[in-house]
DNA sequence: ATGACTATCCAAAACGTTTTGGAAATGCAA
DNA sequence: TTGCATTTCCAAAACGTTTTGGATAGTCAT
């Protein structure tokens, strides 16, 4: 509680002079600052954030709007998205304001934070073509990052992994085991890594002479297990050719997959090859599947960090072409593919 | 964005009247009133919040701080609870911070958080006896709101439902069942609702002439499925008299006293009664059990609004005697309980 | 006419910072 | 010695509100 004014009466120093001491200019000499960095220790002083916003504009505060209708899996993916941050905002003493709304309210709520101007930037993640909360934040100028490339357009500030090469590079690299046959279970079209991903599988395919078939690429609004095991199901059942290898979304979507071979009677990865992209969240674990699961991979957890940095960044005004981060993925290779039967 | 500045210049009328008459006070001429509110609206003016803080003293942003430790079950029910209060505040229009951190900082990012001064207070979930978040908040001043009973004291805010009351109520529901033998499942052993809810287990008893047997009493770190399943087992398979019935901390416990149950051939309620406590979390639904399990029940996410409503009038000043809330709970009778067998 | 009251308005202070625009002291070259 | 640059400091203004403490004019009962 103790201000700057309160320091200044003590050393008998200016306001200025001990602000400025405090923010690093270089006018003050290194033994008054020391003095003041002392006294501000002792005082246990803290910059009020409110006063500083007021005249900087800047209020160390940073939020992020989410819809309330997820289920049990997807809430997990949000808990350690929003932990990461609140803990990477938190390390460079930023407030993270969390909001969890309605999902027909958002825009509104969007709207509210904006107009109180108490926020410095925004969060967006799970980016959909021609977002409108992008398209909001722009037109009002407020400062954003977004996680994943929601549009064609590259004027804003994202972080993401390769969506693209991953998939590709999953293909080819069953295309290097003997699959000519594979299929793709993916996750909700409407979103931008989606898009991505099922273009890197494509391509992947036609850059090896093979047409991907509509029917081997499924969209689903939730990228789960029961997703999986249903698709994995009706795909394998259908009569004609038959794929021998699946690449999933995500570990739940492998998971279900293997339940469906084993419904069947299939074995992995004998009869069908299982690849996934995993997103390493504490619980669901790769390594742990039967037979282990071979994935491209790229810890969720690790995104928080770069996606603080940039934001900051942002809202300090660097220059777009720094805040454009796209991370590759490892591959590991487990014990869910292999070559195919026939 | 217009200012309070721009609307007075423009209207030739003092900066303080604009103020006033905007705020509603009641020494402004109505017809000065709508003059300004037109040209306000006119102006597309909103009050620059920062500003309205700074002299008021309040930010209008509330904070929870968690750790950052909890396995996936807990999550679950940290998010319901993070995402109702999120919501119950911004509908009040106030800004919930969030920080997870690493537990042994904990502490210090309430201390900081504090000393910054953004913060107008805080919610403590799951308090522990002489919890030390509660001194430091209570020494700094800072407003808080408790959910859930720390101590014996009652000198804080707090929203709580009758922990006592319903164990309390399903022994005694048990008891009119004809069961004397009633073994207790409980949670961790540091939390006050815990102390409470097997103070209420044990009164109950005594009431009937029944002494409570500490070896039919669990405790454990986590109100897991496993832990339901091994305490069960380890509690049926003792030499001696075995209890008829048991009373669940939650409907994870629960479920695992339905496997213990069928791993022993035992059956649910002809051997055994279950009777459980009910958060009522949207994905264990205890309607769902086979049979249907008996319940206490107080919806998790029934706190938020009381809880947001408690912390907000503690900011105003309200008196603490208002401020402390207990709730009862439901009671549903299904199919898990039955008269004991022998 | 006086005093008390009411209705309506306002100038200035305050909130805690940062920023602006110097001022004073010192050192150094000419 | 003068002039100039550098170093170190500071008073005052500014950010946009709310709040304080009146001021003014009009009304009404006495």
């Amino acid at each position: 509680m103790a201000t700057i004014k309160d320091i200044s009466k003590k050393l008998g120093i200016s306001v200025t002079t001990v602000s400025r001491a405090l923010n690093g200019y270089s006018d003050v000499n290194e033994e008054t600052r020391k003095r003041i960095q002392k006294a501000a220790k002792a005082m246990n002083y803290r910059p009020n954030q409110i006063a500083r916003k007021l005249v900087s504009g800047r209020s160390g505060i940073v939020a992020m709007v989410l819809p309330d209708d997820y289920g049990i899996t997807t809430r997990d993916i949000w808990f350690e998205i929003i932990s990461g941050l609140s803990s990477e905002f938190s390390k460079r003493d930023m407030d993270f304001v969390l909001n969890v709304s309605a999902r027909e309210n958002i825009l509104g709520v969007y709207q509210r934070m904006i107009d109180r101007g108490t926020t410095d930037g925004f969060i967006i993640i799970a980016p959909v073509k021609n977002d409108p909360r992008v398209a909001m934040l722009e037109k009002n100028k407020v400062p954003f990052v977004i996680h994943g490339q929601a549009e064609q357009r590259f004027d804003y500030a994202y972080f993401d992994i390769d969506n693209y090469g991953l998939t590709r590079r999953s293909v080819e690299y069953l295309i290097g085991l003997g699959h000519t046959r594979i299929a793709f279970v993916s996750g909700p079209k409407e979103h931008g890594f989606i898009t991505h991903r099922v273009k890197g599988y494509s391509d992947a395919l036609r850059g090896h002479g093979l047409e991907p078939k509509s029917a081997w690429i499924r969209y689903a609004d939730k990228m789960s297990e029961d997703f999986g095991l249903v698709s994995a199901i009706q795909i394998l059942s259908r009569g004609g050719e038959v794929p021998t290898a699946f690449v999933c979304g995500n570990t739940l979507i492998a998971k279900g997959i293997y339940q469906a071979a084993a419904s069947l009677g299939l074995s992995v990865p004998k009869d069908v090859s299982v690849i996934a992209h995993d997103d390493a969240l504490p619980d669901s674990r790769a390594v742990s599947f039967d037979p282990p699961l071979t994935v491209t991979r790229s810890p969720l957890r690790d995104s928080s960090a770069p996606l603080a940095d940039i934001l900051v960044r942002r809202i300090q005004g660097a220059p777009l072409s720094e805040l454009q981060v796209t991370v590759p993925d490892q591959f590991i290779e487990r014990q869910s593919t292999g070559k195919p039967a026939r």
